[in-house]
DNA sequence: CCGTGCTGTGCAATCGATCCCACGGAGTAC
DNA sequence: GTACTCCGTGGGATCGATTGCACAGCACGG
């Protein structure tokens, strides 16, 4: 502690220490190739005394690897995302790899300066849950040789792998389970239908339906921004209907929360009432009263397969091989699992 | 499109096709010294048309400056936590700095691991969560001219500074409150009493009731982890007193959704048998039902300051001057707010 | 005894920027 | 006319690691 200033140990430094040539302490530190036990232990002593710490920058420089990843992500907030960044995150340290946090709050503009920084810091590889205002840039990052992973959203004409909820199989499976109850009259509440998951989910409530014999009402359907008023203003449209519905499925937890408080402010018992379903997990669906029925879209294994998907892209590449689009790129979509609680039950008379 | 392939376009080439030289070039493009504005033009068109991007890695071996800032962080899922990210992240990149992410799950031995490959990146400073099991490793972070920022957590003997939520005098303010509705039977449910925050709330909670004359009841506070179940057991536990509470304080918004919950299975009513504050905000909570009186803690000022504490130390450090901590570190404390809401009231008569 | 191959090590080029230093020429002062 | 100051520009060292190439030493087969 007597003078350890802010002047980093080098290479050199450890190489002198022990007696030996930078190439050597190289070799040894990064384990490359063989070296004698001699000189590996007096090297590896030498930077333990030195407390050396490689940098990481020149390393980079040379080898043309950040080791870093760029994730682009539209908002924290949301459940899936949160839970997304965390298992992503871990899942790419443990392979050596840092994430570089990008959040444009869905503004082009935001994601436009984001991906053209990223290509500047040479991220080895890009994730993105993408606004699809900007292909054209993330076409050049593909174009520069650095795979690209699309997450939840794969916009027209965007290059690279895609691993995407099963947004209308989850939602198909929600709306089978209501029918299975013996509801007919179930509402809609959704995401904007330019967003990949609001269009597919409807499209699953839809195709449901129509298997059932059925079609959507559109006063029991409203489409809107995954926000807790949205949720709380769209309950009191679908349940000001003349005939009101028996069931409720509702596109994501923020949602959720806006109908739950509605319902409660209207006096509607869930589920003695009116069933409902929720796509997406939350951590206190499964401690609510009623516990909440919640179509489970896989938010830990996207995050898996997305860090798996980007690794094995790296890895697949190994010195800068062919830069162009291998064939298409890969789809891999997540299964969606039904997880069934109590605010779902057979529909009472009607009152 | 027709061979633009991975290998970037560097300052050499740039050069070359503007006719200038590469230290020209570098002038022009970062802006520092005065060029001819004919040779000004003839680089950046030139720049343009090849669609040069720096290489930061390159830059940064040189500046011995990363643009890169750590940010050490316990979880993702504390809604404190994912909106103090999130305003982190947009701060320090208007000033050109980006974060990597590094999410510990309070596990010293990650956390660890995570410091050191930090240092590895010569990162430009680094804000911190910290579990308090590491301070010797934050040390040698500070040591090598890194400034650190305390964020939420101080543990005894870390270095740099400190951006601390106003804990105590949020939760008195909680409870000034109710006492000034009138309650005397007043319940804590709260966090670890070996964390910052959960220490410091309990103190101001039993601040406030002190300065009131009266003292915390044993069987009305508990005491444990931030979590869902956790609420929902300390409802059970301190309802089932012989003389209820009539009032509740509750130290996070995952406790206080158990505590809902089991409110709800209980048939207790907020705030007609109950009233309910809490000690953070969440999005949903103005719009619940009753909507919940809450203390903001400040998590936007939170982020906001860490960032501003930050960038001013790196600053202030224009080119590695002395390394040593210029006094002591500096603290910070963000004031807490108390929002009104319905879920508080004056106690009713008892049943 | 000599050629061959393998092992362990060192030299020096290299990655792509930044920036100190020097230099030529124009402008100004005396 | 000489000396001096700017200004714009180029040359080249430098940041700290990696890595291709060369070479010394040793073992082994013929």
């Amino acid at each position: 502690m007597i003078g350890g200033g802010p002047v980093a140990v080098t290479l050199d430094q450890v190489a002198e220490a022990a007696g030996v040539s930078k190439s050597t302490a190289s070799r040894v530190l990064s384990g490359s190739s063989r070296v004698s036990d001699r000189t590996k232990r007096a090297v590896q002593s030498a930077a333990e005394r030195l407390g050396y710490r490689p940098n990481r920058i020149a390393s980079g420089l040379r080898t043309r690897r950040s080791n870093l990843i760029g994730l682009v992500i539209t908002n924290l907030v949301n459940a899936s995302f949160h839970t997304i960044t965390g298992v992503l995150q871990q899942r790419l340290d443990e392979c050596g790899y840092q994430v570089l946090l990008c959040v444009t709050d869905s503004d082009p503009v935001r994601e436009r300066r984001y991906l053209d920084m990223l290509l500047d810091h040479r991220v080895d590889g890009l994730i993105i849950v993408g606004t699809g205002e900007n292909t054209a840039t993330v076409q050049q990052v593909s174009a520069a040789g650095i795979p690209v992973v699309n997450l939840m959203r794969t916009p027209d004409g965007t290059p690279g792998d895609s691993v995407m909820a099963g947004d209308r199989d989850g939602a198909e499976l929600a709306v089978q389970h209501l029918l299975g109850l013996g509801h007919r009259r179930i509402a809609f509440i959704g995401g904007p239908p330019g967003v990949d998951s609001g269009r597919d989910r409807y499209a699953g409530f839809a195709a449901a339906l129509t298997a059932a014999g059925l079609e959507p009402e559109p006063d029991l359907c409203a489409r809107g921004p995954y926000t807790v008023p949205f949720g709380a203003e769209a309950v009191m449209r679908v349940m000001a209907a003349d005939d009101r519905p028996t069931a409720l499925y509702s596109a994501n937890h923020e949602a959720t929360f806006g109908a739950l408080g509605a319902l409660v402010q209207l006096g509607v018992r869930v589920p003695e009432q009116l069933s409902l379903v929720c796509h997406e997990e939350a951590p206190w669906f499964p401690y609510w009263h009623p516990p909440i029925t919640v179509v489970d879209n896989g938010a830990r294994d996207l995050g898996e397969l997305a860090a798996e998907q980007i690794l094995r892209r790296i890895d697949s590449r190994p010195d800068h091989g062919e830069p162009g689009p291998e064939g298409v790129g890969r789809l891999i979509r997540v299964g969606s699992r039904l997880v069934v609680r109590s605010s779902t039950m057979p529909p009472g008379r009607p009152g």
